[in-house]
DNA sequence: CGATAATCGTTCGGGCCCAAATTATCGGCA
DNA sequence: TGCCGATAATTTGGGCCCGAACGATTATCG
C-alpha cells in the first residue's frame, strides 16, 4: 500500500478524501507495511529456496512443524502453523500424495489423526531447512532499526493484540 | 510457528533434529512472527470491521488504492497493493459485479484499463475507512517495544531486503 | 513502411484459504 | 446401557493467489 508513492503523498491524498477526519497515520503505516513485508518475504523465500522443491510456503510450514513435533495431531499442526484445519486438510492430502508424510488414526482416541514424516520427508527437510534459514538470516540482517529480538517482540505484541 | 510452545522448546527440538548445524534462531523468530502477526491482524480486521460489508482483506485494499488514486491503471493497483495482476483481475471482476468500481479502457493507450470507484464505492469507503483505521490504532497501541514509527521502519527494512 | 519486440490485461490451471456443514468418535450422566 | 453434548477431522462452496500462456495494442528500428 505504500508502494511507489511516499508516505506523505499517500497521507495528503487520504486526508483530502476524508475532509479533515482524524486518522492515525502511524497505525496505518504499521499495518500497511506489515502486509507488504510478510508478502514480500514470503514470495522471496518461495522463489529463492522453495521453488526448486516445488513447495509452497504453507506446505513448507506444515513439513517444518511435523518435522519438529512428529507425531503430531492435525489440530496441533494448524495451531502451530497459524491456519485453519480446513486449509490444513488439503495441504496434508497434497503432501501425503507426494510421499513426504503419512496420516495415521490414533489408537487411543479414534477422532485424532497423527501425522509423521516419511524418510523422504525427513531427507527433504534436512537439506532444505539450513538453506531456508540461511536466507532468513540474509533477509533479516538488513534490519538496521533496533535489533532482531526487538523486531521479534514488536511482532509478538501485534499477535497478542489480535489473537 | 511459535504457537503454544515456547521459543526455547522449539529451538532445542530444531537443534536436536539438525545435530549441531549452525542456525540463526533470531532470524527464525523474526520471519516466523512476521507471518503469524500478518495473518492474525488480517483475520482480526476481517472479522471486526470488514465482515459486515462482506469484504475480504484484498478486496478492501483494492478499494482503498482506487479510492485514493482514481483513476488508476490496473498495473498501478497491483503494484500499490502488493499482489499479482492475475489476482487483481479476479478481484476487480468481483468488485465490479457488486457495483463498487468500474473498468474503462484508456483512449490514449488501448492496452491500459483505468479503474474508478462508483458513488456506491465512494460511500462505502467513506464509512468504512474511519472504522478500519480506528481498529488499526486499537491494535497497534499494544506495541510497547519501541515506538510505532520504529516498528514501521523495521518492516520497511524487510520489504527493501526482498523486493 | 513493415517486421519485430515490448507491454498490458486477461485467462487458465493448480493450489491455498476460511466458515459452515458433515461424519465419526468420545465423555458424561442418568 | 443409552442418550447427548462436546470434540476432531474432513468436505463443500466461494474466493483469493500466482506463474505461464494468450491476444491485443503500442513502440522500435531497419
Amino acid at each position: 500500500m505504500a508502494g511507489q508513492h511516499t508516505l506523505n503523498e499517500t497521507e495528503s491524498e487520504v486526508a483530502s478524501r476524508l475532509g479533515g477526519l482524524k486518522l492515525d497515520f502511524e497505525a496505518m503505516a504499521v499495518t500497511s507495511n506489515l502486509f507488504r513485508a510478510a508478502n514480500s518475504v514470503r514470495n522471496h523465500l518461495e522463489r529463492t529456496v522453495l521453488a526448486k522443491s516445488d513447495l509452497t510456503w504453507t506446505a513448507f510450514v506444515v513439513l517444518w512443524v511435523v518435522w519438529i513435533w512428529e507425531p503430531i495431531e492435525t489440530r496441533g499442526i494448524a495451531a502451530e502453523g497459524g491456519f485453519s484445519k480446513a486449509t490444513l486438510s488439503g495441504v496434508l492430502t497434497t503432501l501425503e500424495g507426494r510421499g513426504f508424510l503419512t496420516r495415521e488414526r490414533s489408537t487411543s482416541d479414534g477422532r485424532l489423526v497423527l501425522v509423521s514424516l516419511t524418510p523422504a520427508g525427513r531427507r527433504l527437510m534436512k537439506k532444505l531447512f539450513p538453506e531456508f534459514n540461511a536466507e532468513e538470516r540474509n533477509i533479516t540482517r538488513h534490519i538496521t532499526t533496533g535489533d532482531l529480538p526487538q523486531a521479534a517482540q514488536i511482532l509478538r505484541d501485534l499477535i497478542s493484540a489480535t489473537e
